[in-house]
DNA sequence: TCATAGATGCGAATGGTTTGCATTTGCTAT
DNA sequence: ATAGCAAATGCAAACCATTCGCATCTATGA
């Protein structure tokens, strides 16, 4: 994304335009990876960025409340993964063994959760779907490596 | 269920027999509840048992790694929540407002989990869903309540 | 009954995340 | 362009669920 587009959705949220701000967008808009806020401070810091990791959270935080980036914590892991919302409902597929996380962009649940609706009498707003297994590359190798 | 079957089960995963997990797996298999480890501790406390917290959490942990017990990590909880693992495949409806958690017993999943294996090459061992609304005490109270 | 592996208590450590507060910076109205 | 103000940042300390080290205790099998 341009700089400049990625400075009027900063302004569009109602959020101040700073630089942390312009770089964090721009690494989690540029890549299909989840990064946890440690690792977007690390890559920062990597880039020569003088920023503070409480920065990175509170920055995290705006871009979260207003719905430019995904907060997905993943089942087992301590620390919360960060995704550019790109508008595109989605689930993961998470592999046990080399903890990689591929998205989906079908879902199932689509015609489902209006039944269970009718059912349960919820309001239902959103949903959460992950499968776990192992990937095509881990059930290959014999000797199973994790990360 | 009876003292007996309880210590069965304890013996029969190859842990030993203590009151405290006997207390443990008589709380969570007597209610419906996810309950905390935290929770478990305060209620093992009310009853005068004098346990110690780190005490329940390696006891849920050996729960936990026999089947005895499930652990579920809610999306934004902070505490690991435990169920008494009653062997019946179910998923979560949340309820935003009040904070309930509701299991389901029906899953949309299991024709579709082999159509993924089929598309994406990944051996599914399990998935996860969670649905988020609005129960329907919720709906209807105007002033919504959160707990 | 004894030996021993496993369980427990206690306190301290861990690690991701949050917060308080002083300082700095971006934005708006003038 | 500039002042004023709210928002953003840096830094250190706090938070809080969970884990760990180690000394002591206890259940179990021989």
């Amino acid at each position: 994304m341009r700089k400049e587009n990625l400075i009027d959705k900063i302004m569009d949220a109602g959020l101040k335009n700073t630089k942390y701000r312009v770089h964090i967008i721009d690494l989690l808009s540029g890549t299909e990876e989840l990064l946890s806020a440690q690792e977007i401070y690390h890559r920062l810091i990597h880039k020569k960025l003088r920023i503070n990791l409480s920065t990175v959270y509170r920055t995290l935080d705006k871009l979260v409340e207003t719905k430019i980036v995904s907060r997905v914590q993943i089942e087992n892991e301590k620390q919360a993964l960060y995704e550019y919302n790109r508008n595109i409902h989605h689930h993961f597929l998470i592999c046990q063994s080399c903890n990689r996380i591929i998205p989906i962009y079908h879902c199932p649940l689509h015609e489902y959760e209006q039944k269970l609706e009718e059912e349960s009498g919820f309001h239902i707003t959103a949903h959460r779907v992950e499968f776990f297994g192992y990937c095509s590359d881990c059930q290959k190798s014999v000797t199973k490596h994790s990360s």
